[in-house]
This record gives structure tokens, C-alpha cells and sequence, in this order.
DNA sequence: ATTAGCTGCTAATACGTATTAGCAGATTTT
DNA sequence: AAAATCTGCTAATACGTATTAGCAGCTAAT
């Protein structure tokens, strides 16, 4: 009831019977200037802090200082509902385990906006509350990035990204390394020709992937007999295509293209490996209602959230620029890639 | 590089012409204080804002206003870290979604403390960034508690709570209830002796399941069999006490409990429901690796978080006190509830 | 005996915004 | 014509902390 107003380090200093500086010195002062309070004030002013039992209000204290220990992370796209949970959750464990380490707090941006046209720099910009913020999503606004790097923003974003207007800091997974030994293994189980079933947006995440893909492809003289290039199609023409194209092999972007054609397949009697091998680029953490375990390689979500994170404090604490770190992604054997049906060195059974 | 100087109306004011208060109003100015700045004069300070991207500083504002629209959500366990997050992230799910709805940023106050030793009042209290604070946890500092309802900070904690120097605000759910309608139903399917595994601890969670259990029995007439007053026993020795009871119907605290007893039971070819029917008291999220579906009721997890965000929100926004509610759970079929297997109106096979 | 240096503190100010009181000039009312 | 009201703004201040400059009284050095 009785809005108890809050205590402030004048009450302290009143009750201690010393000036409000000399309650902030005990509490944070320099060593130097601590060094001048004699340990009889300075214990009279802690036996008050104690029994009144003050906390620093942290708003003033940033406020003053510029600093308040919490880390912002802004998504793209809303964080929880559902659908992205499964996305974003595992990202979110490794950062707040590192922030927890080292004693910052974690500030959602949610309020940031309903639709998925989230923006940074919206009317009310709460980026500023926190000393320096996470970035994560899918697709990123450019222009936004741009002006984080132009300000000199301490931020990282989680996921590799292009330059804007200057180095962007970020934590990223090599995607381009972890698909080109995917395709790499494919070809020496005899594959060479291969489907591609997935977009080339601008995304730089998707950008890797067909980048590796094609630095396999030159490297291995293997042939793309197939590209798809978009996602979520229906599965009979996804299957409809790759079939008759001769291609032996087939890499998806998507978990869920892939869950759709595997399911497809072993209703018309397709095998796969036998008949068709096929990989999907980047691992997930609900293999759907899927009961096949995909050829893949791993993404190391928690292990991003929690590098990105210290880069950040680094970042924070040291007034540093920041870096770029692409982590490996290993591969996951799974039981969907196997020997090229058709290949002479391979072969058991005869083909026209 | 060059960390340009963050922006501040004093800047704007001197750009448009005009002072620092006249940038505030028309920023944020009462209806009637902008009503006095006419058109022109507020289009050049606004035609200025964009240009230069101003955006004001949360922080200054807090310390103006003493509002910041952002939800502070304490948990008493770490609230990520892989163990705990099934438990906390439906929680979260339901506090993000309505966060957002409501334009309010969270706070995870993570950096309280690493252990298991958790305070709300640490030496630098954090909770004072945020308007006002969801307390969640599975057992809660009853002293800090107090100390908040003395203090007549806005919070609202998850899950019932005892008053505490005066009543707790929280949305809970009805554990009490949810129990005594399973242990009803099972007395309909003649259940008459039986086993309740886990503890009578302190905590309201615990308490509210045992009250409702008790209620039912004495509302039955059923008799208690067996209690075992602990939790994370082994299998072997649960269920060597449960058989010889006589009891015929099994209600346990702890999911992890009943899925180890209901695999040994399996193995010692003990039919669950036929011979023992097993009841789990709230349900969980991840089912462990049991592919048995219980007998339990419902947590609305989410829409207590969502509940929770709201009054929380309310109390902030109109200084409320906050009310109590109890949240219906709602029974989850399962199969592991049988009739009693020697119930005279429903045995079909005889017995001594 | 004057200066220099130390001790134990405090006054003053910065941080960036919101808000209230109020000023000077113009306009309307009586 | 004097008073009242309105218009368009600004000065001043509060918010709670951190920090720097510096004051008064004392001791030690020259």
C-alpha cells in the first residue's frame, strides 16, 4: 500500500551522517579515493547500507557511468512463438549461458514489432539501453546493418554477413566448408550427377551453401544435372524432377523439402540410399515427424551463441571492433547417402 | 572508427532552431503542451529527427519518467541451461508472446548469481532496470518474497504462492484440483488403496498436489496404501514397496519416477494399467524417452506465462495490487489409468 | 615560519530526458 | 485603454549516481 519511496544514496548519506559522494565512493569508488576514507566511516556507511539494505538504483548508475552490464538481442523474426522456438532456442541457451558467466543481463528486444517487419531502428529505439546487442535471424536489413557498423554500434551478429559499408562482427557456421564435404563424400561414393534443391536468395547463410556446392562441383568435376531453385514445392514435383534427370544424388536446403520427398520415395518405392541419396544441408533440432535420420552436418547453435557473446563483451569492455569466426560444422553420417547405384567402380547390379 | 557522439535533443534543438524542451514536447509532449507549438515549427524539429536518425535514449528517459516498459523475469534455477529449459521455456513462450503484445521488452535477469543459489537481492540488484518483475522458479526465498511484497514492487510471481507479510500476486495452476479429479477418477474405476510417490516438501507445488490428493480421499473413502515421501528413488525399490501395498493405483509427483517404474514393471511382465494403473501429477513438455503416454493432467504452462505478463502489466500501468489465480488443469487421458483389476463390480477374473 | 603534502571529507557537475513554471509579445475582451 | 487571455516558446529543475576539483585542518619538511 504505502508506496515505500525509494531509497536513494542521500538517505544512506543522511542516515550516515556523510555527503551522498561519500556513499558512492564506499560503494564504487577508486581505489585512490577509497584509500581516503578511513575505515570507521566507511564502515558506518556500510552497517546502514546493510540495515536499510539499498541497492544502487542501476538506471542512475548507467546513466552516469554509460554503462549497465545487459546485453540487447534483437531477432528479425519473433524469438518464441512457436515455429521459430525451434530455431532460435538453441542460440539462446548458449548466450545466456555466457552471459551468465560473465555477469550481464539478457534484454529481449520483443516489443520491437508484431509482424515480421522488425526493425532496429524503429521509432522507439531501445537498442540503447543495453551496452551492445546480439543480432540473429534469418534475413537481415542491410541498410540497418549499415548504419550499426557506420555508428560504431558494439554489436555481433550471429551468422556470417556480408559487409556493410565495413567489416560486420559475427559468429557464424561455415556452411560453404560443411556442404562442400557433404557434396565431396557424395562424389566418392561414385555420385556425379547431382540434384540442388534450394533457392540462391541473397540470405547469406543460403549464399554458403550454394557456394560450397559449386566450389564441390568444380573441384570434383562432378555435374549438376538439377537445380530446384526455390523451396517448398510440392513433393511430387520435387521427385518428378529429380528422377528423370538422372541425378543419383540430391541436396536440400530445407529439412522439410527433404522429410516430404523421403516420405514421396518410400511410397513409390524409390529407395533411399539405394536409388536416391539424400543430404540435407544444415542439421535441426526436431527432425520433424520424421523417423529417418538425414545425411547432414551439424550446426553449432549453442556453441554461436555463446562465442558471439563473448565477442560482444569483449567488444563492450575493450572499446575492440570485433571479429569474424566461421565454426566448423561437422558432418552427421545419418542413413541417407549411400554408393551411386550407377557407378561402374560400385556397381553390383547390371544397368542398360 | 570514429565513435561518432550519440546524438541528443540538445544536438536536435540546436539543428531546428529551438531549445531542448521544445525537441522533448514534440517528441513526447502532452496534447495540450504541443498544442502550442504550431505546425511549422514541429515539421522543421521533426524534419531534423529524420535526418539525422535521433532516437532518444531509453535510459535518460527511465531516469526522467521512471518507466521504461521492460518486464524484468527473475527464475530461482538458471533458466536455460539444457535441464531446465523444457521446464522454463513454455513459461517463456506464453511471457515473450504477451510481452510483445503489450510493447514491453523483457529483462532475463540471468547474471544473479551462477549456482543454484539465486537472490533477487544480490549485492547489485538489477530488478530496478526493469517497471516491474515475473518471479519464476520451483521453490522460491520466502524472505525475498516478504521483502518484495513489503517493498510494494510491482511483480507477479508464477505459480501459487503462501502470502508472504501479506498476499502474493501470481497466476498459478490448480494442481489441487487437477490431482483430486484423477484421484476421483480412479476411485470411479474402483481403485480403493493407494500409492502416492514423492515428497510433502515446502514448496506450494508440492503442497497443493498433496492437499488435493488427501481431499479426494477423504472424499472417496479410499485409503492410502503407501507413501513414499521422497523422489528419484530406484525403480526397483518403488515398485517392490508399491506391489506388496496393495495398492492398485499409483500417483507420482515426479514423471521421471513413474517412466523408470513403469519400464521395470514391464520387464517383470507387471501390465500397467491391467495389474497397476500409473498417474502422473502435471505434465510435461519432452516425455523423456518414455513412449508411454501417462495419465496426467494438463500445466497451461503458456497461458500462465501470458496471464502472468498481463497483470503484471496491469500493476505497473494503473499501480495495482495484483490479484490470485488459479488456472484449471485440465486432465490428460493417457493409458496408463485401468479399472482396478480387483474391484468386485469390474473383475472379470477371480481372486482368493 | 613558511611551504608542501596529507587526510577526510564535500560541493558541484555531468549524464539525457520530461515537465513545469513562466516570459514576452500579440490578440481579444470589457 | 486597461485587463485578461492566448501564443510560442524557453529556463530551470528533477531523476540518482559517479566523479572531479577542492576546502579545511593537520603534520612534516625546508
Amino acid at each position: 500500500m504505502a508506496a515505500t519511496k525509494r531509497l536513494t544514496q542521500i538517505d544512506i548519506a543522511k542516515l550516515a551522517g556523510v555527503s551522498q559522494a561519500t556513499v558512492s565512493l564506499v560503494l564504487n569508488g577508486a581505489p585512490t579515493a577509497v584509500a581516503r576514507i578511513p575505515a570507521e566511516t566507511r564502515e558506518r556507511v556500510q552497517k546502514v547500507i546493510r540495515a536499510t539494505g539499498y541497492v544502487a538504483d542501476p538506471i542512475a548508475r548507467r546513466m552516469a557511468k554509460g554503462l549497465n552490464r545487459i546485453l540487447g538481442v534483437f531477432t528479425y523474426e519473433p524469438a518464441f512463438p512457436s515455429a521459430q522456438a525451434d530455431f532460435f532456442t538453441p542460440f539462446l541457451l548458449g548466450i545466456e549461458e555466457e552471459a551468465q558467466q560473465q555477469n550481464y543481463d539478457l534484454l529481449l528486444l520483443t516489443s520491437a514489432g508484431v509482424g515480421n517487419n522488425r526493425k532496429i531502428f524503429s521509432e522507439n529505439n531501445r537498442l540503447r539501453i543495453a551496452d551492445g546487442c546480439l543480432v540473429l535471424g534469418r534475413e537481415f536489413d542491410r541498410a540497418e546493418l549499415a548504419r550499426l557498423v557506420a555508428e560504431d554500434y558494439p554489436f555481433v551478429a550471429i551468422g556470417r554477413r556480408e559487409d556493410a559499408g565495413g567489416p560486420v562482427p559475427y559468429v557464424g557456421g561455415d556452411y560453404a566448408a560443411g556442404t562442400r564435404a557433404l557434396v565431396e563424400k557424395a562424389c566418392l561414393l561414385g555420385h556425379s550427377r547431382l540434384a540442388y534443391v534450394g533457392p540462391q536468395g541473397p540470405a547469406e547463410s543460403v549464399a554458403d551453401r550454394w557456394l560450397g556446392y559449386q566450389a564441390a562441383l568444380s573441384a570434383t568435376g562432378a555435374q549438376q544435372a538439377l537445380h530446384i531453385a526455390t523451396v517448398n514445392r510440392p513433393a511430387e514435383e520435387i521427385l518428378d524432377a529429380i528422377l528423370p534427370s538422372g541425378a543419383t544424388a540430391a541436396f536440400f536446403i530445407e529439412l522439410a523439402d527433404a522429410v516430404r520427398v523421403e516420405i514421396l520415395a518410400r511410397e513409390r518405392g524409390v529407395s533411399v540410399p539405394g536409388d536416391l541419396s539424400m543430404i540435407v544441408l544444415g542439421s535441426h533440432i526436431r527432425a520433424g515427424r520424421s523417423a529417418v535420420r538425414f545425411t547432414s552436418y551439424e550446426i553449432p547453435r549453442e556453441e554461436m551463441g555463446r562465442q558471439a557473446t563473448a565477442m560482444l563483451v569483449t567488444r563492450i569492455e575493450t572499446g575492440g571492433i570485433g571479429t569474424q569466426i566461421l565454426l566448423p560444422c561437422e558432418p552427421v553420417e545419418g542413413e541417407t547417402l549411400g554408393p551411386c547405384p550407377s557407378d561402374p567402380a560400385q556397381k553390383t547390379d547390371g544397368m542398360t
